[in-house]
DNA sequence: ATAATCCTTCCAGTCACGGGAAGGTCAACC
DNA sequence: GGTTGACCTTCCCGTGACTGGAAGGATTAT
């Protein structure tokens, strides 16, 4: 398979996985011309990695989930503690979006929203002061 | 003032205040040695901008926000509509993050978390089949 | 033969900084 | 007056996870 049948089957684009390989998450083989030549095994990790991706999983925490996956000796445990800690992570994003919003749409609420000046967002952000 | 006193007052750290200089953000003057000498109007919109970004504006957004804070003919609904949109992009973010939580919640769940190596997780991401 | 579509590598840019090197300046102290 | 230490400056590189584009080689179709 050359790289963009592979693109097209794991949803990536081309450029993506020329550089999953550059970071050594894949090794496909080469041809005689130079091309990649992606076995089945490539794909399937491609497809693997672009879930994980999707899930928002850093690269890093991709290789490791990778790494348990090919790993037949792995403990779930393992995993299960890289997506708990994942979902956490998340959580505190969450939180933290959610506490900038709170403040922000407290500031959008006291502002007109008119043609006027005066505005209640500019001055919060300024330190309320004047 | 030189740059460590605006850096402590503006709670930013020196590398920022330079950085913000360096695209365009400020513009404090220069003293007979070279060093930066910020007036109370800088340090006054370094706080405004260290505000802003702590509401997840990005630099793009803070500039707007600078502009408007500047311009005194300015209207309170130019503030309010970038403003709401940040809001709108937070609430996405926030909905793509639950999203992705509620995924990986559901394979975590049926992941026993052992010392045995089956995991649904491993076999969600692997694409459900194998 | 030629044109279109692939493929390759390499370089540069994104965003918002942070780290660190090399070197100039200033204030205090002895 | 010399020296130390704390400042300041610019410059370049690195981050994460790609994306865009240029220059050039290979393959396929007509």
């Amino acid at each position: 398979m050359n790289i963009k049948d592979v693109a097209e089957r794991s949803g990536l684009p081309a450029k993506t996985i020329r550089y999953y390989e550059e970071i050594g998450l894949i090794r496909p083989l080469r041809g005689a011309n130079g091309y990649r030549a992606f076995r089945e095994s490539d794909l399937h990790k491609l497809a693997f990695i672009g879930r994980a991706r999707g899930l928002g999983f850093t690269i890093e925490e991709c290789r490791r989930l990778l790494a348990l996956y090919e790993d037949r000796a792995r403990a779930s445990a393992d995993v299960k503690a890289l997506a708990e800690a994942h979902l956490e992570e998340m959580e505190r994003k969450i939180a933290e979006l959610r506490a900038m919003q709170a403040t922000l749409r407290d500031l959008v609420r006291g502002c007109a929203g008119d043609d006027r000046p005066d505005c209640p967002i500019l001055t919060g952000l300024a330190g309320g002061c004047c």
